[in-house]
Parts: C-alpha cells; sequence; structure tokens
DNA sequence: GAGCGGACTCGAAGCGCTTCGACGCCCGGT
DNA sequence: ACCGGGCGTCGAAGCGCTTCGAGTCCGCTC
C-alpha cells in the first residue's frame, strides 16, 4: 500500500488495524501489550513490528473503560481561599514528577472540601486513587474514601491512622527542636504564630499537633508559650501581631507555621525592634524565601518536592500491587539556623531585673 | 424495593438501571442527560427521579469512549530543572480553578520538551485540548499540536501567531515600564538580568523580547543598557552578578526578569552598596517576594492567577463552542514602586558611606 | 373520518480495549 | 502409531455510554 510515511493529522491507528496488519487476533495484541498471557516470541516480533510500523498507542479511555483501571491518580489541592503556602505547590510538584515517572497521569483539582465529589472522582473511573492534602483531624474525605474502599493517601494525617497511608511532615518535631533553639538561646516567652482560626477550628491536624506540642514544650522547657492564632495574609497577620507585642512586651521570639513569619516582621520593625537584637523569628515553613530575607530566616526545611514524590509512589505501588501494607512516613523537622534568632535580649535596663522563677536551662 | 439507603461501597448504579428503574430506553436517559434531543417532562420527570434515586453519575471512560471527547484538559509544566517560578504554580492554580468550574478535569503533567507526548494526549483521548507554556519562538510542541488539529492555548506565545490563542505577559511593555521609571530616577547605565543562557538559547520568547526591548528601548532613552543572562538559582546568579559589578562600575540599577534578584541582592550586600541608595533593584516577576523583602521590592504585578483562569477558560470555549476565533491577550505591565528603587547615586564623591538605612513604612 | 406531519421514543450498532473460555497444534509418552 | 496435555491463539462477550435510523403515537387538517 502506497501510503504517506507519517501523515500527522491522520487518525490514530487502533488495536484492531494492528492485529491486520500482524495476521494476528486483536486479543494477541492485547496480550502482547499487558503481557498477561504468555506470547510466542515469533508472534511478539510480528506485532511489535506492526505497531512500530503504525506508531500505535493505546486509547486511554477505552483501556479504561474495558479494564476499569484509569492508570491515573486524582490530587485535590487546598482551595484557594484556604492556605496556599508555596509547599503545596512543591507537593504537587513532586507528585507530578513521581506520576510521570510511573507512567500514570495526574489528575489535579481544588474542590476539596467535598466528600462525595471526592469519592466519586475514582467511583466514576476518572481516576484509580487519590492524593489528599491538609487532612483534618477527623476528616469526612477520608472516611468516605476508606468506607468506599478507594485507595488513597495522604499528606497530612487525621487523627485515627490505623491503615492509612500517609506522608506527614514532623510539626511535632519541628515545635521540639524549635522551642529547644530558642530556649538554648535564652528565650523565657515565646509565641506561636498558628495556623489562623478557622483552620484550627475545622481541625487541621497539623495545626492541632503544633498547638498541643507547643503547649507541651514549652511548659516543659519552663518557657512561657504564647498561642496565637494567625492569619497568613500579610496585612492581618500584622494586626494580630502587633495586638500581642503590645499586650505581651516580655515575649522576644515567635515561631510561625506558615508565612505568618512576614506580617511578623513588618510588625517587629513598625515597633522598632531589630530582628534578631530584640527579638527572634523563626518559620516551620520558610521556603523558599528563607534565604531571601535580610535577615535569613531560622526555620526548618523540608523535602517537600520528595514528600509529594513520595506520596504519588506510595499511591501507585498500592494500586499496581495487590495488599501492599500501609506506610507511613512522619518527614523529620531539620532546623537550618539562619540570621533571624540569636540570644535573648538582656531585660531592659530600667526595669529591676527580675530573678527568673522558672527552672534554670537544662542542658540538651 | 427494601434497599439499605445509601449503601456507600456499593457498585455506582448505570445508565442501563436508570433506564429500567424509569421504565424508559436506554437512550431516552441519555438525551435527559445531554439535552441532544427534545425529551417529554414526563419522561424527563422519570428518569430525573431515577437518577436523584439511585444517585446516579455518568462514568467517564466510557462518555470519553462514546463521544470522544474526554471533557478534560491537559496542562504541561515546565520541567522542574528549567525554570519554575512560583508564577508558573500560580497559572496553575488559576487553571485548575476555572477548569473545575467550567466541569472540566485537569490533567498535569511535566515532560513538556517532547511534541510526541503531547500530542499523543489528544490523540489518545486523554484530554480534548492543551494549555503550554514556556513558550518558545519556534516551539515545537505548537507546531505539532496545530499540524494535528489539536485544541489548544499559550500562556506565553510563540514568533508567528496568526490564529493561535495565546495569554501573555506584555514583557516588552514591562521593559518600556522598568525602564521609564528608572531613567525617571537619573540611572544612566542599567543593566538586565534576563533569563538564563539555556533558556535564550532554546528561544523562549519571553526572554527574548525582553533582551529585543530592552535594548532598543535602552537606546532610545539613552540609557547604557547591558544585557546579562542570569540563573535564576542564587549562588549562581551571585556569581554573574559579582562578575557585572565588578566589571559595570557605573551600573546603578538592574532589572530582573525572575528570582536572579535574590543573587543580586546577596550581591549587593556583599559588596557593600546599599539598596536603593547605592543601587536600585527592580524585578519583572517580583510576586510573591516583593513585599517580605526589606527594603520591598519594585516590581511588576502580574495577574498571574488570573491569566492562568483565562488560558484555562479560553481553552474550554473553543472546545465547546465551534469556530471560536483565536483569542490574544496580552496582560499588559503594571508597575508597583516599591522601597527598592530609588534615585540615581550621583557621581562617587569618594565613595561617601550612606546613611543607615532608612526605616521602611507601610504605605496604605 | 382518514391521512399526514411532527414530536418523541426506541433499539441497535458501535467507540477501542480487556478478558474469558475454547480450540488447535505439537510434542512426548507408551 | 495413538492419545493426552500444554502452550499459544482465537473469537466473542462485554465495559457504560453516545448516536443514528427507524418506528410510534398523537393531534390536526381537509
Amino acid at each position: 500500500m502506497a501510503e504517506l510515511p507519517n501523515m500527522a493529522s491522520t487518525k490514530p491507528a487502533t488495536m484492531a488495524e494492528i492485529a491486520e496488519r500482524a495476521g494476528v487476533a486483536l486479543s494477541t495484541v492485547s496480550y502482547v501489550l499487558s503481557g498477561k498471557r504468555p506470547v510466542s516470541e515469533k508472534m511478539r516480533q510480528r506485532v511489535m513490528a506492526a505497531i512500530e510500523e503504525m506508531d500505535y498507542r493505546p486509547h486511554g479511555p477505552a483501556r479504561a473503560l474495558a479494564s476499569g483501571a484509569s492508570h491515573t491518580i486524582a490530587l485535590f489541592m487546598p482551595s484557594p481561599q484556604w492556605s496556599v503556602l508555596p509547599i503545596h505547590q512543591t507537593f504537587v510538584a513532586g507528585a507530578t514528577q513521581a506520576t510521570s515517572a510511573g507512567d500514570y497521569a495526574l489528575l489535579l483539582s481544588t474542590a476539596a472540601a467535598d466528600p462525595e465529589t471526592i469519592a466519586e472522582v475514582v467511583a466514576r473511573g476518572r481516576a484509580d486513587g487519590v492524593i489528599l492534602m491538609e487532612t483534618l483531624t477527623h476528616d469526612m474525605r477520608v472516611e468516605r474514601l476508606r468506607q468506599d474502599g478507594h485507595p488513597f493517601v495522604l499528606i497530612g494525617r487525621t487523627g485515627a491512622t490505623d491503615g492509612i497511608s500517609y506522608v506527614d511532615m514532623d510539626f511535632g518535631g519541628a515545635m521540639d527542636v524549635g522551642l529547644a533553639h530558642l530556649a538554648r538561646l535564652g528565650h523565657t516567652c515565646v509565641a506561636l504564630l498558628n495556623f489562623p482560626t478557622d483552620l484550627l477550628d475545622a481541625g487541621l491536624t497539623a495545626a492541632l499537633i503544633a498547638r498541643d506540642r507547643f503547649e507541651r514544650r514549652s511548659t516543659e522547657l519552663g518557657i512561657r508559650g504564647i498561642h496565637v492564632p494567625c492569619p497568613h495574609e500579610p496585612h492581618e497577620a500584622f494586626e494580630v501581631v502587633a495586638r500581642l507585642l503590645r499586650s505581651e512586651p516580655e515575649c522576644t521570639a515567635a515561631l510561625t507555621t506558615g508565612w505568618q513569619f512576614t506580617g511578623l516582621l513588618a510588625a517587629l520593625r513598625a515597633s522598632g525592634k531589630q530582628v534578631p537584637e530584640d527579638f527572634s523569628v523563626m518559620s516551620v515553613i520558610a521556603a523558599p524565601f528563607a534565604e531571601m530575607l535580610t535577615p535569613s530566616l531560622t526555620g526548618i526545611e523540608w523535602p517537600a518536592f520528595e514528600a509529594g514524590r513520595m506520596a504519588a509512589e506510595m499511591l501507585i505501588e498500592q494500586l499496581t500491587q495487590r495488599r501492599v501494607p500501609a506506610r507511613q512516613i512522619l518527614v523529620p523537622a531539620e532546623l537550618v539556623v539562619r540570621e533571624s534568632t540569636g540570644p535573648a535580649p538582656r531585660k531592659r535596663a530600667s526595669g529591676s531585673p527580675t530573678r527568673s522563677r522558672r527552672q534554670p536551662q537544662r542542658s540538651p
């Protein structure tokens, strides 16, 4: 047959055409491709040749319909009005790469709130499994997925984690590490600018863990810990912090969970406090700003891209193999000390140095 | 029939079941859903009731197979080793939202380089159209899509734009606006820290436009314009800038296209120059850092989320309606003057030390 | 009152692939 | 030489939906 060699806009070849060209049955082509039944080397060669010549590529939806597997995973992002930190986007980037590498496709979606919508994506064959972020302690989405028996992996975690696969940043550990750092520098009154109230109320696990561990740990260290929910948005954060600085003049350091540090730094500047001479600042999530700021920001360094990658890999593994046990990965907090934290300022000269009622600092 | 009300893990209903329950033909249900043929009100009611009762939702792949349309658009991101700026992720976020809103799904993928892979996604029914970013002047991907007749929209543009729909940031305008600003401040020797060499060599349209316009415009304004390709990565950028500062001591201001400003600021600091007293800095893409830095960064404000949203909307419109003319949107450059640009320093008298840093204030 | 057109509705044929049961052939055992 | 058993291969039956052509029934016209 005289054919134009690679007429691009030509309709793509179907499996039936491959079969015809190779002179074999349609099903044989399928078995060559899937390897689910043995095929003789001779047939294999012929089929592969035909595939090569006709530049055949299987049709996604047809395959999904017949096999019941779409070879796609769905990733739900927090909706924009919630906290969308750069770290979330890094998760997505990591997951995207792992997905491509694993020969899967990645369906990205917002609308994360509704369990129904999420379950449906799997139930109606658009995806084989789901990755969820910003997980709550009691997360309806997770319950729904679990109940329906849909494979999923969390970035973050829920309250009860039995049998659930997740990758989570160790916010508890971050509190330990952060407070230890500040305690060592002699700070005795430290604020935690946590996720904003609505997320705490919703039960964002990370926020609750941060709060609880912060309070427990500061007590253990003999530090006065002030827990302050705080919006990420700079101007709102500014207000919250300004109020805090007024009501808690003792406070000489703050930890932020996200980019509340922006508003914090502005408020400190406005009140004439120098960082880190008068006030130490550090953030649990600082990338990718940490190095850009002046002074550069002490913080926890999370391998977020890797985390996203692992979540996707875990999900794909779950989809590919049968009966994989749940894997739970807690990414350890790694402190990177930069310029924004320093020794606690000495008590103001004017006031008589109050003797410390706290226990003397323990050595690590 | 006695049924458990909402046995979640039950297999989802199919259209045939709906038809049976409603006592109509399968095809009638389909027509009710698609509205492609008139259906009497009575039938409609019965079908809708059945759908409601059985909580029916159409099966994605089946629909895609039968109709040839997947109701999905594919978005290709620059691969990680290329420039992935926050702005790219904002595009993605915007596109994601528009996609959800338009009742489409969004397939996210890297691997952007290969025209074959990209065309295949559409050819094999995974997506109905494509959004491309980081477009080159001669972009093989675009040519391929066009040749195959696949619908697509660009974020960015190619050299020849005839009949191509795109949303692009007006980098040319940004050069005009930026140089005008600096000229007004009296600068007479200005550097452009453009995209890195590999992107220029690849023919990234934005980079070429920036370069050409920068050179033309600076000449027109009687400014000495120094074009410097520069990596985004801070340490590499640092080196490039350090060299520049050494070889071009006359230079008193720089424009960056991305976050080369990070390395730039570090290099300025290292060489003891104050911003903006000794050196003015501005960036074409500054969000979301601009406000965070000290001094805050003068730059162009792009509505990136909107741009992503529009690109997706345009594509969906193209898919939904027949014969829409190509739409080309050039997002205008809006200069936001902040603290990092100031009057050109007077010719060095004797290297007089600049005053202590001014205390920046929040502007309304 | 019979004929006609229009408005709906139905059944069936795919879309491109997976998968199951069946069949044919070739080889070894006896 | 005959039979049994695999290994390979084939054909056909779907997967759940869209869509086309072919009715069916009704109301209306003359």
